[in-house]
DNA sequence: TTGTTTATTCTTTTT
DNA sequence: GAATAAACAA
């Protein structure tokens, strides 16, 4: 430890007001800080570990502090270590997520899976979750996969396993979901794989199963410190629990009002109710906002007055005035960016900088029009989210074959690469594999290595053994203690991944073997940076990033990101965009008021992130699934006081000076499938007219023109109607059978 | 068995 | 309009 400082050192170092320093030096556990937003949440946090550090002496591997992201987890580390000027490199700081793995692995043997376990994304779980589904000869149009999956993550969520919910399915429809969660989670075990919420409820069950586990980690953690409270689940508040209800030192901040993860298992009922859990808790209130003018804060606050079920507070700012809050409404969604980018590059120009402007929005398509726009005035920008980097096919077929060197139990990772590049094994040969694999209670991949698996055809066979060579090559560069990478690059070698890429020429191509050179370097600096580390770890650390942990404010980009993701940032300058009902609230949330409630909170939120200017925008009408739709301004708008804002309107002046944007489409007319049939069955003579207004008539012989195989002649016609089929002979000597009604024919 | 074309569905939000 | 599933031609 360092040597002795006196006792006001650390309060000297950082600024901290009354309340602030109340709760750091507070001594009387447990404690609850409702900290409202831009109050210095993450200040008081850091202070108190600090505190602990220096002043009372604990040290630091003896703190468990869970953060949202690991990007605030490593951000806060630092920070400890520059105020207290040691290391604290034995700190357990981080997500739930990845602290949890961390103590699964260490006591992985306890609950039948090996340390090397993998954990599954979404992506994964999806692709068990229907294996699962196919087995039990369930369809996926009466169970929807995603939906089935959302049942078993709510399960999870609040520590629910298979056992405990069998028999307590209240309709037909219940009872099969609780089935396949059963198989599920079965499958999950027998793959040696975890999703994330496992994470979770795994470790609880540990905990809960192993006395002298659980009395470890008590003693172990003697403080536990929980950053924004009010998103954590059941199952964590468990976790929470278990490590600190035997002594209690606990710390938890956070804001009701910020609230936004109700969707993922979040309960606000554990800020709301944390001294019925947690006894005697001496609270703390931080209302005074760092962050915000007068003017945006006047603005968030009406915003957030309508919701009820709040604990009761007022931000209030010592920043009077500020530039007013705008709300300004556009013709679409392609004039709102244009529209937001003009107010960027303005604001640019006035001295403000791009990296500290933001645009938000409700849903990450909504990104689009504004990366067009950016595009076109060539503003550097940075979207944070979306389809991240190691969820594109491309990193997701490297990770996998890395994956199964670990744990070759995986095989939702075999059955992604097993074709891929593609070797002749299809579909059928992917069964014979599998059910081969069934039969002998062996993993895909150890059937594979095995090569004993028969009833194939000489091509898939051989395709097989490509693959089996592929592995006990790679097994034998780890063998020889290779880097990873120079693993992975010979495995993209020998398989012909890379070949097949160059060969395509495609733009799509070069792309995707771009990404994968910067998975290889990524690859290649860890495994330097970390002498420790092996291909597991790396996974692991893949697999729990989260998007925003690899966003850097530094470089000067305007930042494009959803409100959820938004959270926990601040910028000079937001733009919170989209605001309309129907996306904002959005239109799945409009008849649960808790969900809507939440939506209001994520306005909140986004509004919450300004510290000098907040504009606002909704279009009258939107392009969504591929057609304009009508939109009205969102009610949470319409619920703030007029004199709180000012309006601009957009609509008259940019149908005047951009004609061309107003993009008029042809409203395509779908023929949908039962009303086609319906037609059919009444019609017993062939009536071509009725159908035939927008579709050209044809007859034998006739000499038409194709878009791509050019000029033929029509030899026969069958059906009608919408069926109508031609079969055409075309000058090259191909015949085709085509869809009248998609085949876009010419006459000529 | 494979690539291509066609048909259908879909949008919240993410550890 | 895009991603994905199904259907089809080769």
């Amino acid at each position: 430890m360092t040597s002795p400082t006196n006792s006001v050192s650390i309060l000297q170092r950082i600024t901290l007001n009354p309340q602030q320093k109340e709760a750091v030096v507070c001594e009387k556990w447990p404690q609850l800080v409702f900290a409202g937003a831009g109050t210095g949440k993450t200040r008081v946090l850091t202070a108190k570990i600090a505190y602990l550090i220096e002043q009372r002496r604990v040290y630091p591997n003896r703190i468990f502090a869970a953060t949202f992201t690991n990007k605030a987890a490593g951000e806060m580390r630092s920070r400890v270590e520059n105020l207290v000027g040691i290391s604290c490199k034995g700190m357990w700081i981080g997500t739930f997520h990845s602290m949890c793995a961390r103590i699964l692995r260490q006591q992985a043997h306890r609950i039948g899976y090996t340390p090397a376990f993998t954990i599954f994304d979404q992506d994964d779980q999806l692709s068990l979750l229907r294996a699962v589904m196919k087995s039990l000869e369930l369809d996926e149009r009466t169970m929807q996969p995603r939906h089935a999956l959302s049942v078993i993550s709510k399960y999870k969520n609040r520590c629910l396993s298979p056992e405990d919910v069998a028999g307590t399915g209240k309709s037909y429809y219940d009872q099969e979901a609780i089935r396949v969660y059963e198989h599920y989670q079965k499958a999950l075990v027998q793959q040696q794989a975890m999703d994330f919420d496992d994470l979770i409820a795994n470790a609880v069950r540990l905990l809960r199963a192993e006395p002298e586990v659980l009395q470890n980690y008590r003693t172990m953690f003697e403080y536990v410190l929980v950053d924004e409270y009010q998103d954590t689940n059941v199952a964590q508040f468990h976790l929470v629990q278990l490590l600190a209800s035997g002594h209690g030192r606990v710390f938890v901040v956070g804001d009701d009002d910020q609230s936004i993860y109700g969707w993922r298992g979040a309960q606000v009922e554990n800020i709301l109710s944390f001294d019925r859990h947690f006894p005697n808790t001496t609270t703390f209130k931080l209302e005074e906002n760092y962050r915000s003018t007068q003017a945006v804060l006047d603005f968030a606050n009406a915003v957030i007055r309508s919701n009820t079920r709040r604990a009761p507070k007022q931000l209030w700012t010592g920043k009077a005035g500020g530039a007013g809050v705008i709300v300004a409404r556009y013709g679409d969604d392609r004039q709102e960016a244009q529209g937001v980018v003009e107010r960027v590059s303005e604001l640019s120009r006035a001295g403000t900088k791009l990296g500290d402007m933001a645009v938000l929005f409700r849903t990450n398509a909504q990104s689009r029009a504004f990366e067009e726009a950016l595009r076109r005035r060539n503003v550097p920008y940075v979207l944070v989210g979306g389809i991240s980097f190691y969820e594109r096919k491309e990193i997701k077929d490297c990770l996998a074959y890395l994956r199964l060197l670990v744990n070759p139990k995986d095989d939702v990772s075999c059955d992604r690469i097993l074709n891929v590049p593609s070797r002749g094994i299809g579909a059928k040969s992917r069964d014979t594999l599998i059910e081969a694999a069934r039969r002998s209670s062996r993993s895909m991949l150890e059937v594979i290595v095995a090569g004993d698996c028969t009833g194939l055809g000489a091509k898939s066979f051989s395709g097989l053994e490509e693959l089996r060579s592929v592995f006990l090559l790679m097994r034998e560069l780890v063998e020889q203690s290779r880097a990873p990478n120079e693993i992975l690059q010979e495995m993209l070698t020998v398989t012909g991944y890379i070949d097949r890429l160059e060969s395509e020429e495609s733009e799509e191509a070069d792309a995707r073997l771009e990404n994968i050179n910067e998975l290889m370097n990524a690859l290649a600096i860890w495994s330097q940076e970390n002498e420790a580390g092996g291909i597991a770890e790396f996974l692991e650390e893949v697999s729990l990033a989260t998007d925003i942990d690899r966003w850097d404010k530094e470089t000067d980009s305007l930042n494009l990101m959803t409100l959820h993701c938004a959270k926990g940032l601040e910028f000079s300058s937001v733009f919170v965009v989209g605001l309309e009902d129907g996306l904002l609230p959005s239109r799945q949330n409009f008849d649960d008021e808790a969900k809507l409630a939440e939506e209001c909170r994520l306005f909140y939120v986004g509004a919450t992130r300004a510290m000098r200017t907040l504009e606002c925008s909704h279009v009258d009408q939107r392009w969504r699934f591929g057609s304009l739709m009508p939109m009205t301004p969102s009610r949470f708008l319409e619920a703030v006081p007029e004199k709180l804002f000012d309006t601009v309107d957009h609509t008259r002046v940019a149908a005047e000076a951009l004609p061309s944007m107003l993009s008029f489409r042809p409203q395509r007319v779908r023929e949908s499938k039962s009303g086609g049939g319906e037609r059919r069955k009444i019609r017993i003579e062939p009536q071509h007219d009725e159908f035939d207004q927008d579709i050209v008539q044809y007859r034998m012989g006739q000499h038409v023109m194709h878009r791509t195989y050019g000029p033929g002649k029509i030899l026969s016609i069958s059906g009608f109607g919408p069926d109508m089929r031609l079969t055409i002979l075309f000058n090259d000597g191909t015949r085709k059978r085509l869809m009248a009604r998609f085949a876009n024919l010419e006459s000529s």
